[in-house]
DNA sequence: CGTCAAATTGACAAGGCTCAAGTGCCGTGG
DNA sequence: CCACGGCACTTGAGCCTTGTCAATTTGACG
């Protein structure tokens, strides 16, 4: 309902690795819900205020709501696109691309919940976590943040973040918001 | 139902992530089951035998047969778990132990499939498509497979892949197959 | 004003990449 | 049966991006 969330695994040497964020309005754990056991944990970046629903009484309204079922599901398959897009991304792009790629996927999911605008999105986390999210360092994130402040692109202050000229950030980022699939909200399907 | 494939993503600059394997009798699509558009793409790295069915279908039966629905879901929660696994791979762990590994991941899918054990596993990837796979490039994979050779840990040879001591392997790699969701065969849920 | 976590910066090390050359294997054609 | 061509595999040298280590600085808050 309220507050940001981060879902992450650990590696054997204690690393930890952000699979994905969450915002207002997002199921958490949709992709446990046919799996006997947690395979990964989510946990709360800020403040959260959150509706739990035992797993049983979720699979039993599916049941009985094929219509809620499917979007459910729809939801879950959404998440697994945007794990695949995080392999491309912690797998392909160099950290400057990488990290304007984790921010621009942040903002425009941000902007979706209707949090605010690119112009002045609030970025709850630390720089720490954006490197557990990216495979990088806090220091070499501090690093790429800083370049990205240089070159014109985005602005930082207080947990918040300002992208100056999303044309040219998206660029930079090589984001594509397709693997979201953010359903046009005027188009039959 | 026979053959190899991958499904793959691909960067801006031109670069290609793999971002799962599969072996014969997997279910290929299910990722896109309820999705508009195609957000990445499923090739064969083999030659490959396949039944194709259209979706709808497919969502037709789901909506007639509950239980199979529940089955489709669950496996398609699976993937979903090892995109996530693969995230912290690609962006947590060193060359040798993430190529070890994806290693891991496959030959024990593969003898899941059925197609062999660990002392003898098929491995139809050439080096190029396994540094697709784990964000390396193909010089250090040659490198880091040699390295793992040496080590005693594996043996090579014209597309077959010999593990030598599991446990070591194992260890080397930090594999632990929980995110695979393997059901035990007799145990009821 | 003190405290503590987060952010910042610099110097240096290193893992992995690039470039380049060479080798081995296998299918094809003579 | 042998020669050839192509692709995957190997290997070496040097560079570069990112990590490591360590010291400061900044900012929020009591």
């Amino acid at each position: 309902m309220d507050g940001y969330a981060a879902r992450s695994k650990l590696s054997a040497d204690g690393g930890r690795q952000i699979v994905s964020f969450h915002v207002a309005g997002d199921m958490l754990d949709l992709q446990h819900l046919f799996l006997e056991r947690a395979d990964h944990s989510v946990h709360a970046v800020t403040d959260v205020e959150l509706v739990w629903m035992p797993m049983a009484a979720l699979r039993d309204l599916i049941a009985r709501q094929p219509a809620i079922g499917t979007a459910f599901w729809r939801d879950a398959l959404i998440d697994a696109s945007i794990f695949r897009e995080w392999v491309l991304n912690v797998g392909r792009r160099d950290a400057r691309t990488r990290i304007a790629h984790m921010l621009c996927e942040f903002v425009v999911r941000s902007e979706a919940a209707g949090l605010g605008a690119a112009e002045n999105t609030r970025l709850p986390f630390t720089q720490e976590q954006i490197g557990d999210a990216t495979g990088l360092t806090s220091v070499h994130v501090n690093r790429m943040l800083r370049q990205l402040s240089d070159e014109g692109l985005i602005e930082r202050s207080s947990g918040m973040l300002r992208v100056r000229d999303w044309d040219r950030f998206r660029k930079v980022a090589t984001f594509d918001a397709a693997y979201l699939h953010t359903q046009p909200r005027h188009v039959a399907t």
